[in-house]
RNA sequence: GCGCCCGUAGCUCAAUUGGAUAGAGCAUCGGCCUUCUAAGCCGACGGUUGCUGGUUCGAUUCCAGUCGGGCGCGCCA
């Protein structure tokens, strides 16, 4: 709908532009849905951008740029109001129009080719694989999986990366941790290794392990050794089985990825190697203290970076860089990489790294997404241990206590860097204070409207529908029309902002709306074509809500 | 100390990326159930957008400073 007034206006001030009527080309104005109704639909700030370059006022060539718009069948009337905005008032029959879309487009409506078939990887979650997944990589699923969707809808080829940094000190102390527990040593013993994972899981490796069980994850199937000296075997064993445990939590999660990548296939195949002599031969390195470093400060970073200790080895960071040279090579010229806000230290030196490869990666490349902390409450206290991790909630345990659906909901229905508070209680709630249940309820009354028409063989005709479309009147109705028109506008800024908060939030004030217009009007009325009016505009609001739940990964229930 | 994020109604959060009179839900208060689902509905109250300056036609939004909260500052990952 917007495109369609930016058209007018695009044509208007080019047309303005050639013939001398507005001494400058057309600027990069916005159309934007009004806050009120006396300001009409839509509104534009064009002729307020144009007042500086032209030092006119803004009223006047607001009056200009109306005197040139060509005729619309949408457009009712234009007004210029205020400092110079010009405000759209659309017919009703262009609200009519874009619920004739809905219908027609189906699960279509709302997706877009501005991604043109573009390949973009998002990397999320990326957790090591030392335990479950806490409550931070269910809030990183949440995202990563909703922008994913929303990048498919909006027209890009999207790949769900995960990397396992499986690989390092922290995989030595996993196995270090499942080998004191297949001896039976406690967490609490004097013989515990320093730094042991302490969780309950442990003990299931352990005694998976001493079973001779066999784990299949990632396409590795791998079966226990029994042998507690063996530290390599087991090392394979846990890490195998808590992939499995991770990937099975995912799945349940609706989360499935496209590519798993192994921190220890970069060592195996030289990568990380090469990225050390790609960056040394370019000459941005430097040996000190019997270490290797990395000029970072010429890219931007704080300070320089060791990337080889002097004990030969290499710092985590290098591994990062390699994997994302990895992606650059398969072509992703558009990266996402969701990450906690925790390791936000570490982006400059990982862009640092990629700068000094010198083989013209964008200074932007890859794009980063954030979040901040999760706190989870439950009976107004702050939950913070599981039996199972130990000192953490798992995204299991919110799965659990919440539900699959309420949980993506609310990990996804704040603004990823601002911190979430995760209400257990609220979200287990079966009134229309939980938003998920409101949303999803939206959609189960209008199938039950459905429903109640089959009893009572009342016959849904759409074309006869379609005709009549003019006899929504009153402002209920109109607000769910203007409210199911903004769909396809919201896909698009929430996927090109990263913001996936707002079809959430958009989802929310739709129902708000549906649920105001139900409760006014009856929609099975004797008078066929009102009420034939009403149930396809019930329809396309359903259809709206399964679209957009859909890319939340939220079910849309038929009846609750 | 330095860097990043946040600060909006009593509470949880929005605000179309610089737009017009800052909006929802909860809570509170006042009205409502003979209806396609009362698991609800309608209305009212509620604000110096932490604070001080600046940029401009216009600032919750951008800049500088300041206060408060979170995170990060390793030859750990």
């Amino acid at each position: 709908m917007k495109d369609a007034l930016r058209e007018l206006l695009l044509h208007a001030l080019d047309q303005l532009h050639r013939d001398g009527g507005l001494d400058a080309p057309a600027p990069a104005f916005v159309i934007e849905r009004t806050r009120s109704r006396e300001h009409g639909d839509f509104a534009c700030n064009a002729a307020l951008l144009l007042a500086k370059t032209l030092g006119r006022k803004p009223r006047d060539i607001a009056g200009v740029i109306v005197g040139a718009l060509p005729a619309s069948k949408l457009v009712e009337r234009v007004e210029i109001a205020g400092p110079g905005f010009i405000n759209f008032f659309l017919c009703d029959a262009a609200w009519h129009e874009e619920i004739r879309r809905v219908l027609h487009d189906g699960a279509h409506y709302g997706h877009s080719r501005v991604g043109a078939g573009r390949a973009v990887g998002i990397e999320f979650v990326s957790a090591n694989p030392t335990g479950p997944l806490h409550v931070g990589h269910a809030r990183a699923a949440a995202i990563g999986d909703t922008l994913a969707r929303l990048y498919s809808a909006t027209g890009w080829k999207v790949w769900r990366e995960f990397y396992y940094n499986d690989a390092g000190a922290q995989i030595a102390n996993l196995a270090l941790s499942v080998q004191a527990r297949i001896r039976g040593i406690e967490p609490d013993s004097p013989h515990w290794p320093a730094d042991g994972y302490r969780g309950d899981y442990i003990r299931d490796v352990a005694r998976d392990y001493l079973d001779g069980a066999t784990v299949e994850a990632g396409g590795e199937r791998v079966s226990a050794a029994k042998d507690p000296d063996d530290l390599d075997a087991i090392r394979r064993f846990a890490v195998t089985w808590l992939r499995r445990e991770q990937d099975q939590d995912l799945r349940a999660f609706g989360v499935v990825f496209d590519v798993y990548f192994l921190e220890s296939s970069l060592y195996t195949d030289g990568k990380v190697q090469q990225v050390v002599e790609r960056i040394a031969a370019q000459g941005h390195s430097y040996e000190a203290d019997g270490a290797l470093w990395l000029r970072a400060t010429e890219f931007g970073d704080d300070k320089d970076r060791v990337m080889r200790k002097s004990d030969g080895t290499y710092t985590y960071f290098l591994p990062d860089v390699a994997y994302h040279l990895s992606k650059w090579e398969r072509g992703y010229k558009h990266a996402i990489t969701e990450l906690g806000a925790d390791h936000h230290g570490s982006l400059a030196r990982v862009k640092a790294g990629l700068q000094a490869l010198d083989i013209g990666i964008p200074k932007g490349w890859p794009q980063y997404v954030l979040h901040q902390m999760v706190t989870v409450m439950k009976g107004g206290e702050e939950v913070k241990i599981s039996k199972r991790a130990g000192s953490y909630v798992t995204l299991r345990d919110l799965i659990e206590m919440a539900g699959l659906d309420a949980t993506r909901y609310f990990l996804i229905a704040r603004k990823s860097d601002s911190q979430l508070v995760f209400d257990i209680d609220l979200a287990r709630a079966q009134t229309n204070d939980n938003p998920v249940y409101y949303i999803q309820y939206a959609h189960a009354r209008v199938c039950s409207v459905q429903r109640q028409m089959h009893e009572r063989s009342i016959v849904f005709e759409e074309l006869h529908a379609l005709k009549h479309l003019d006899r929504l009147d009153g402002e209920h109705a109109r607000a769910v029309m203007a409210g199911v028109s903004r769909f396809p506008e919201t896909v698009e800024t929430a996927a090109e902002n990263h913001e996936p908060h707002l079809l959430a939030q958009y989802l929310r004030d739709l129902a708000g709306a549906f649920h105001v217009w139900y409760n006014a009007e009856q929609f099975l009325v004797d008078d066929e074509d009102l009420r034939n009016a009403r149930v396809a505009l019930a329809y396309a609001t359903r259809q709206v809500l399964a679209n957009g739940l859909g890319m939340l990964g939220v079910s849309a229930p038929e009846s609750m």
